[in-house]
DNA sequence: GTGAAGGGCCAC
DNA sequence: AAACGTGGCCCTTCAC
């Protein structure tokens, strides 16, 4: 393909090509970095292209002459950039949002991503790939070369072939657009793509915020579970151990207490009825008799806190900034879930020892809030069941209200376990639970378990009914969607009751995680331009959660305005239930 | 040596 | 026989 570009070297050349990019509506963006991380690399290339014609920005020039971050002439290039009139479509966005936040000092505005509009559409068939030469060969049918991707960057003089490579990539960009806006706009879709776009700038600032981590805490606590797990660990050989008979000159076989194999065996000598896996649930019944049962457990929790949760996390802390910045992906479930890896800020222990680390810096706090019961009341919103909703507009406790009337009693009367019983259902109707398993979960019998369900059903009758409509409806219709419009699409093989199953219990489950995710992502966009400009920093997102860092005196401000944020983007979509917003300020991440 | 698969377990 | 949804990370085991 002939490629038409320009390099720009100069404050003239940049001035010439924005005014010929002005009034221009969508551009095709791309960026080229000599490393993938912001914080370690330098922003070489910006290609902006019309799709006839490309502009090729090269930096390099621009920062011998200073701080590209301020520098006066890049500033029709921030005033391009920012502009959310004018669209930059770009294959995931976020990567150049977080380079030109960090090194031109400006957002990018007028996101559209091709990458998370590639990724709606296959609606989480997950056979294809969504890297840009995929999604070129795929929705094009022309082979992009990827070659240059990876070359030297950072060289003093760039070749032609590097030159070309990238103005490419932005050159494609609108032809790319157009294709994917048939799918967008043919499977409706362009709702939930304009929620995800609008998100990329929040997550991009996210990723280059970070979180803080308070190192020493982190290693005294460090210090503790390697004890623990010293003493555990010996103890625990020495218990598996007596099972042996005493063999060689070496004397016991050392056993590796990480392997199931090994341990199962080693429990086996001791003539302990191990059961099929030796997870904890399953375990958890022996331990009370077999002491050496307990100390697997112990032992189990410890090793655990020192791999996941040990020094390996302060690897990911930044030194330029002392914090963690990890990835986020945007669309890392199909439900429109958010994942989080590298380290997984997600699935930090919930005990205060962890979550104490993570904390404000000096000067500022932490607001916390999270969404209560969303899913639940995403649930009672979709069903419209009478007596769920009266529930949350009663505002009273749920779990209670739901045990009352699951056993007909008055809410004053309800025990703790019944009240926990409560609770289980509740959450397990959410991801649907059969009786087999709630009996498991319980300790109840088969029929004791179905009892309690029907019960439970009975009492929400609507409830009872969307459930089995979901479960009904993906038979023929073999696909279901949040409240934002996100597709999710279903195979399975009819002869084959499991993946049957398996496929009723997610069309059950899809359109509430998915409509909490969309609520989320929803939230991030309006709270990102209500603390524009202020010392509110958003640092972390757990699924229901958000974590806004902001100086000490703005603590009671930036409160209000998350809550704000997260009750508006609940009530655009939930509307005939109440949402409620849990939120409080602190100098950790505690609750 | 490297990578995939499976078990186990942390979060919501 | 079994079946409670979504992730990521660490470990062992096994194949190449």
């Amino acid at each position: 393909m002939e490629i038409y570009y320009n390099v720009v070297r100069d404050a003239d050349g940049l001035k010439a090509a924005c005014a010929e990019l002005a009034g221009v509506r969508s551009l095709g963006f791309d960026t080229e970095t000599t490393e993938l991380d912001p914080y370690k690399g330098d922003l070489r290339l910006l290609q902006i292209s019309t799709g006839a014609k490309t502009q090729v920005i090269d930096l390099k020039p621009f920062r011998a002459k200073g701080d590209v971050r301020t520098l006066p002439e890049l500033q029709p290039l921030r005033d391009l950039l920012s502009d959310d009139k004018v669209r930059k479509i770009a294959h995931n966005a976020k990567f150049d949002a977080k380079w030109v936040r960090y090194h031109l000092g400006c957002e990018l505005g007028g996101v559209y991503d091709t990458y998370l509009a590639s990724i709606l559409i296959s609606a989480g068939e997950g056979e294809r790939r969504h890297g840009l030469a995929d999604v070129v060969q795929f929705f094009l049918g022309r082979t992009l070369d990827k070659s240059e991707q990876v070359s030297d960057w950072a060289a003093d003089d760039l070749s032609i072939s590097q030159i070309e490579y990238a103005a490419r990539d932005a050159a494609i960009m609108p032809e790319v657009l157009e294709k994917l806006e048939e799918r967008i706009q043919a499977d409706g879709l362009a709702d939930v793509l304009r929620l995800e776009n609008e998100c990329v700038m929040p997550i991009a600032e996210m990723e280059l915020n970070g979180f803080y981590i308070d190192q020493e805490r982190w290693r005294e606590q460090l210090a503790k579970v390697t004890k623990a797990q010293e003493k555990a660990g010996s103890e625990l050989q020495d218990m598996l151990g007596a099972g042996i008979a005493q063999a060689s000159l070496f004397g016991r076989p050392e056993i590796n207490l990480d392997s199931q194999a090994q341990v199962t065996d080693a429990l086996v000598n001791l003539g302990i009825p191990v059961p099929n896996t030796t997870r904890a649930w399953e375990l958890q019944p022996l331990a009370e008799k077999y002491p050496v049962v307990a100390k697997l457990l112990e032992y189990r929790g410890v090793a655990k806190a020192m791999t996941s949760f040990g020094e390996n996390i302060l690897e990911f802390v930044e030194p330029k900034t002392g914090r963690i910045h990890a990835d986020f992906r945007q669309i890392g479930a199909p439900t429109g879930r958010f994942s989080c890896s590298k380290p997984n800020l997600q699935q930090i222990p919930h005990e205060d020892v962890y979550r104490r680390c993570f904390r404000a810096e000096n000067g500022r706090k932490l607001v916390i809030a999270d969404y209560s019961q969303i899913e639940l009341r995403i649930l009672a919103d979709f069903s419209q069941d009478r007596n769920f909703i009266d529930a949350f507009e009663s505002g009273q406790d749920f779990h209670a209200a739901t045990a009352a009337q699951v056993f007909g009693i008055a809410a004053a009367d309800v025990t703790p376990d019944q009240r926990s019983f409560a609770k289980r259902l509740n959450f397990g109707v959410v991801y649907g639970i059969g009786a087999s398993r709630f009996a498991l979960m319980t300790g109840l019998s088969q029929t004791d378990a179905e009892n309690t369900l029907r019960k439970y059903f009975a009492t929400y009758p609507r409830m009872d009914e969307w459930l089995r409509m979901q479960a009904k409806n993906v038979l023929t219709e073999r696909q279901t969607r949040t409240r934002s419009g996100r597709l999710a699409k279903f195979r399975f093989d009819e002869g084959d009751r499991s993946s049957v199953g398996a496929a009723q219990r997610y069309a059950k489950n899809m359109p509430i995680q998915g409509t909490s995710a969309d609520i989320l992502k929803r939230a991030l966009r309006l709270l990102h331009d209500d603390i524009r400009g202020t010392s509110a920093k958003l640092v972390n997102i757990v699924h229901d959660e958000i974590v806004v860092e902001c100086d000490a005196a703005e603590s009671e401000s930036t409160a209000a305005k998350l809550d704000s944020a997260m009750r508006r983007a609940g009530e655009d979509y939930v509307k005939s239930v109440p949402i409620k917003v849990d939120i409080h300020t602190s100098d950790e991440w505690t609750k």
